[in-house]
DNA sequence: AGGAGTTACGGGCATCGTAACCATC
DNA sequence: GATGGTTACGATGCCCGTAACTCCT
């Protein structure tokens, strides 16, 4: 068992391919071929299904040691920074997790702070809905990530709050109103946003004992607001997801006013690389001052 | 870096020299000598300062990496056995730490169970005092340890409750009590185990806010049961740390009555290979009938 | 002298890439 | 035939052991 089988078999894994993990890691298919067979002899036990309609299925045993595999890894590239540190220079590489709105509203300010602290470390960004972001944590493909919550949980280092507005287009009836109860939104045909906070707002609305009248359910924001502009229904979002601007379009405070939680999630923080503790570190700190504000 | 590498820094390390390392690993000097300066070059770091007098030292950044190396080295460790289990096979050793009276009284009856259902599995025993099977837990040099405390807690597996007995030589003034008070120990010259129970035993007399006066501190268990035959002495202890006979020398409940709680440590028991989780469940199993009963 | 670790040298093994070889769509 | 994985085969490199060497007590 070489840690480069290890890191091998893991990116095969995550490519679902030989051929695209080998490119990935900059290798011969060949190798790649080699690697995977070499630990299956090794250990005797077949560790990938080669389906030619399924492409490759992780066997029973491979799904099982997958993951101390990874965590080999990330204890292997955690050393390897110490190491670095060591001597003075920084290395290494950052996964970082994020759903649409985060990677719009909090990451660039943190990046841009960090990479000039740490030139010499790499971020590489991940996107995906909520949901992804925390199988990702779990599955240590990324080191941190962004997630958003109702209430601020202990697994969550909170970084914002994030306020629900209600999206109306211009001329509704609503329009007149200063704020719009949750409850005179159930009278509307509303666009259900399922980029990631569909959960929240099902929440919200259950809160209240009443729910939506979904006409549509779309994931991406601007086509939610075209359809707005058209009267084609109204909407919910948190103030984080919308543009800038928002031209035609009105944006009015929900009563009872609710908040969703933004923060960042590193569940093996304590095996982290010093990379990795600076970035939260430094996302806390920059936000820390707002958070009083707000 | 190579997990070899890897094994043979940390047998370094537990060791304290290159020879013995070599010795406990079945290779040459030459070898371990050459691994260390493979790491040491591959990270441009010293890891151990090599000191005529002192021995060897392990250089900070030694001490940095050494407990995510040994992170690593158990989760191979998992994978080995996973696979080995995939064969339908087992295979893998345990490392067992336990204080005198545990290997006496309660490692015997869990080993001889677990050898006839695991025949392949190897046992490794380290005794040493309470305090130094704690940190072997900590430095990942045993998967699980027994323990005793005072107080059952979440961290331990509890086994078995050990009541504290007085022991004093037949013909003492005390005799005649049916159980002996706290409160009248402290009247006659006391030996102090330093077997691992002594903070135990200074607490408990600390609940009763008097303290005995310690004549003789000794750590061997004979030795003090011989100088209460002599009539140097009373002392108190766990009756599991007791012989199975005990001639000319009575033994006596304490009041109120104390007991310490004796159990398994597996701190890292998530991380557990199954082997070593079959040990923790097979030892629940085998004292959860007699707890019930106590 | 001798214990303890380092350095030379050689053998063996395994990993990787090129390239030929299958198998399926 | 194209795509995707497996199998020869040769080369590089490294890991280990024997043995000579150095340093300190």
């Amino acid at each position: 068992m070489t840690w480069t089988q290890l890191t091998v078999f893991s990116k095969v894994v995550e490519m679902g391919s030989f051929t695209r993990a080998a490119e990935a890691l900059h290798m011969s298919q060949s190798a790649v071929s080699h690697a995977i067979a070499g630990l299956e002899t090794e250990f005797g036990v077949l560790l990938l299904i080669r389906d030619r309609r399924q492409g490759i299925v992780v066997s029973d045993f491979g799904r099982r040691v997958l993951e101390p595999m990874r965590v080999i890894l990330n204890r292997v590239a955690q050393i390897e920074q110490e190491a670095a540190a060591a001597q003075g220079l920084e290395a290494g590489t950052i996964r970082v997790g994020s759903f649409p709105s985060a990677s719009a509203r909090l990451l660039p300010k943190i990046v841009s702070v960090f990479e000039k602290q740490h030139p010499h470390i790499t971020i590489v960004l991940f996107e995906g809905t909520d949901q992804e972001v925390i199988e990702w944590l779990q599955d240590r493909i990324i080191d941190v990530g962004f997630a958003a919550q109702s209430t601020p949980g202990p697994d969550m280092i909170p970084l914002t709050k994030d306020k629900m507005v209600a999206v109306l287009p211009k001329g509704h009836v609503l329009e007149e109103n200063d704020g719009v109860s949750i409850g005179s939104l159930v009278d509307h045909p509303f666009i259900m946003s399922t980029g990631g906070c569909e959960p929240l707002i099902e929440e919200w609305f259950g809160r209240s004992q009443c729910s939506p009248s979904i006409k549509f359910a779309v994931r991406d924001m601007d086509t939610i607001l075209n359809m707005v502009r058209e009267g084609l229904g109204i909407t919910m979002v948190p103030e984080l997801s919308l543009p800038d601007t928002t031209p035609h379009i009105l944006v009015k405070n929900v009563q009872p006013t609710m908040w969703r939680y933004v923060g960042l999630r590193c569940p093996f923080i304590n095996e982290a690389t010093p990379a990795v503790r600076s970035f939260v570190a430094l996302a806390q700190s920059l936000f820390h001052a707002e958070q009083v504000v707000s």
